[in-house]
Parts: structure tokens; sequence; C-alpha cells
DNA sequence: GAGTATAAATGAGTTTAACTCATTTAGGGG
DNA sequence: CCCCTAAATGAGTTAAACTCATTTATACTC
């Protein structure tokens, strides 16, 4: 039997003690989707004892959401200043729920522990990813609205059904691949959530111009009839 | 202090326990959504030991699983008769969707438990409810198939992704309504869903008829030029 | 109607993991 | 070099899921 290895006693700065235990906290959860003993695993990973990870953080739940909070923060930033490069309603459009896409495709463990877990219990509303989410899908209803107004998309679409499915289409559409079973491809599944949902939007163009080429039928019948009765 | 009320042991058929610890599971899990001691609360509920569950159902799990199996069975139960004295791509489609919300609206405590507790964990696949939900997607597909190969809609749908965006709308639309907060109406919110749905994958008829009448403006354009030159 | 076999039910455990707190001790300031 | 602060400890408690040897209600036999 190996002897017990004596315990050095280290002392960090509140921060890096924190630091250390969140990212410790992040490998672990992306390694196995097992929370059971979770807090035990870290301890011992960082040669520490449980007890430590409860003066950094009051509760398991604490810890995992902050690591999930810090990580998503870094996951949607800037999105809104890449968005600005890009002009059009349907670019716009795909390019929110590529981005989406992306981050389900890159993180699968991470996400799978926000859609299947935080999101599922009673404090999610409090949580700092709900509301980056809700500003996300506000951004996209946006640019819905936006294309209303342009009359590009039509006066009656119903907003809060788009966002639901088109993030909802999202998750049903990534379910296995975030349990490790199967693929997916985030720039097809936008082409093919796009394709759907800008058509299902779109303001019938061609009304106004069936309605003038109708017209123009009608005018050359009567044309046509006069110079052939000549 | 009140004397502690003398247990009377009574012996029930295996049958007969098992459907009263099922029933009284039920009554429970649409009770709360906390199922720390749950099976302690149903012992005591029925006026027997924890022990007595464990011999009915090997987990808490399985007892969970199992009422949620019988509910679902008799939620979904029938739908291909209905379905079939419904004719018509959009009208059969709105009918499953419709059906899938009003389960929601029915039975919020369930759903959610099938919806945030059981899929969300490893055993999902192995369970009734998985293959039922399986059966019903596969349905609907077979309708967007059927409509596809009519003609009457586009022959390049992704199939799954409307399936994907159908239930996984469904499922957000109805996000806030299963933690009892907010409403919705399943007869709107099926409008709305196959509104965009249905728009989104319908065949262009007017391009037919488009180009039918571009050719006929060009006619026009040369006739009364040639009528009007002379 | 008494004796007995069967298996339903018990209740006193064990286990596991989250969480608490009085005590210990590293390490910088005087 | 000592002392003070607070980081870290480790030996708890708690809670809930689950186990199993024992008890006992009941149906069946004679």
């Amino acid at each position: 039997m190996a002897a017990p290895q004596a315990r050095r006693r280290e002392r960090l700065s509140p921060a890096a003690r924190k630091t250390d235990i969140m990212r410790c906290a992040g490998a672990l959860l992306r390694a196995s989707d097992d929370r059971d003993g979770i807090v035990a695993a870290i301890a011992q990973n960082l040669g520490i004892v449980e007890g430590t990870v409860y003066r950094y953080f009051p509760t398991k739940r604490d810890l995992i959401i902050q690591v999930a909070e810090d990580w998503y923060e870094g996951m949607l930033a800037d999105y809104d200043r890449e968005l600005a490069g890009i002009s059009g309603t349907r670019a716009r459009l795909r390019f929110m729920i590529w981005r989406h896409l992306t981050v389900m495709h890159d993180e699968p463990a991470m996400c799978r522990l926000v859609l299947d877990e935080l999101r599922a219990d009673a404090g999610y509303r409090e949580t700092t990813i709900y509301q980056l989410n809700r500003l996300y899908t506000q951004r996209t209803l946006g640019i819905v609205r936006e294309g209303i107004a342009s009359g590009e998309l039509r006066a009656d679409v119903p907003l809060t059904m788009v966002r639901d499915m088109i993030y909802g289409g999202i998750e049903h559409h990534c379910w296995a691949y975030l349990r490790g079973e199967g693929k997916f491809s985030p720039e097809q599944a936008a082409d093919d959530i796009v394709a759907i949902v800008y058509r299902g939007i779109a303001a019938p163009e061609e009304s106004g111009a069936l309605a003038r080429l109708e017209d123009v039928a009608k005018r050359l019948e009567r044309f046509t009839q006069t110079h052939t009765a000549t």
C-alpha cells in the first residue's frame, strides 16, 4: 500500500483559487455528464479538500452555473459587431441561426449542460445565460421586424412563433449530436432552416407582379381581338 | 403529543399495490416539480413504508418512467384513427401540430417531466415515450412525404428539419406555460406554425403561371410595337 | 378450526454525495 | 521573530435513495 501522500497546505489568493476551481470544474463538466460527486472530484484534482470549494461557492449549483455563464458570455461575445457587417434580412437571419448552430457544434457538452440541466430548473430565469439568450433572440426578432417594416416580410408574421421555431428547431436538430450520437453541419442546417422560415414569412412578392401581369393578359386579349377583327 | 398511530399492516395483491403506488406517484408528480423525497412521500400517502415501494419498482427512476409511459400511451392513443378522417396536407399537418399542443396544454406537469427530466437522461432512448414520439413524428413526416409526392410540396423539402422546427417550435412555444407562467392557445399556435411551415415548404404554384405571363408580356410588347408602328 | 407455507410488508439499517463549522496553520506586516 | 489574519482543513451532519433479514397477514391444507 502506498504511503498516504502528505498534503501540502498551499495558500492561494482567493481570486486565483476561484479561477482554479472554475477551470477544473469546466474541464470535468466537458469530460462527463455525470454530476454526482463532481465537487469531490474537483477537490481531488486540485489537491484540496471539498470544504475549500464551498468557501468559494455556496452550492454546487452556483459553481456550475457560474462556469456555464462565463463560458456562454465568451461564446456569444461580439455577435452584434459581426452582424453589423451583414446586410439583407435573409443573410442576417441566416447568420444568427448559423452562429447558434456553431456554438452547439463546437461545445456539445456545455450546450447540453445549459439546455438539459440549467434551463430545466427553477432559478434559470435569474441566470445570465437566460438574459444573454433573451438578447440573442430579441436581436433575431429585430431583424424580422425590420424586414416587416421594409415590406420584405409579411405584415402578419407571428413574431414569437418565428423565434420559437428557429431556436426550438435548432435544439431539436442538435439533440442527438449533443449526446455524442450522429453529426450535423451548421452550414447545411442553417441553410435548411432559413429556407423554410424565409419562404414562410416573406411577403408574396409575386402577388403584385401576378396582378399586373393578369392585367397585361387582359389588355393583350382585347388588343388582339380588336386588331384581328379589323 | 399525538400517540403514534399503530400501523395497520394490510396486504394487497401485487397488482393492486402497484397500481396504488403508480396512481399516487402520478398525483405527486403533477402536484410538484420537486422529486426529492418523493418515494418517502408516496409511502407516507399510502400508509406504507419506503421499502415496500422498492419491492415493486427497482429504482425511483423506473417508477417515474413507468407512470409517465402509462400516461403518455393513453394520451397519444387513437390519433392515427382521428387523422384518417382528415384530408389535405395542410389540414393533416395542422391536426398533428394542434394535437401535440393540446397535450402540452392539458398536462403541463407531465409534459415538463418528460421534456425536462426524462428526455435529458441517458436511458431515454429505451423508453416507450421515445418510441411513441418517434412514431408520432414519423407520421408527421409521412404527411409531408405524401405532399411532396403529389407535387403540392416542393421536392427539396429538408424533411427532418421540418420535423425539428415543428416539434422544437412547439416545445419552445410552451416553455413558459409548462412552468406555470403565461398562457397559450393551441388553436392559435397551431395556426401560426402551420402558416409558417406550409408556406415554407409549399411548391411555388405561381412560378409556372408567372413564367407563362412573362411570356405573354413580351408578346404584347412586340404586338403593340408592330401595330403602333404601322 | 388449528397448523403451516407463502410472500407481502416491515424497519432498521447502509451508502453516497452535498454541505457545515470549529479548529488549524501558512505567510505577510510590524 | 512573533503575531494576526484568513485560507484551508477534516471531521462531522443531513438527506435521500436503496437493501435485506425478519416479521406477519392470509390463503390453503387436513
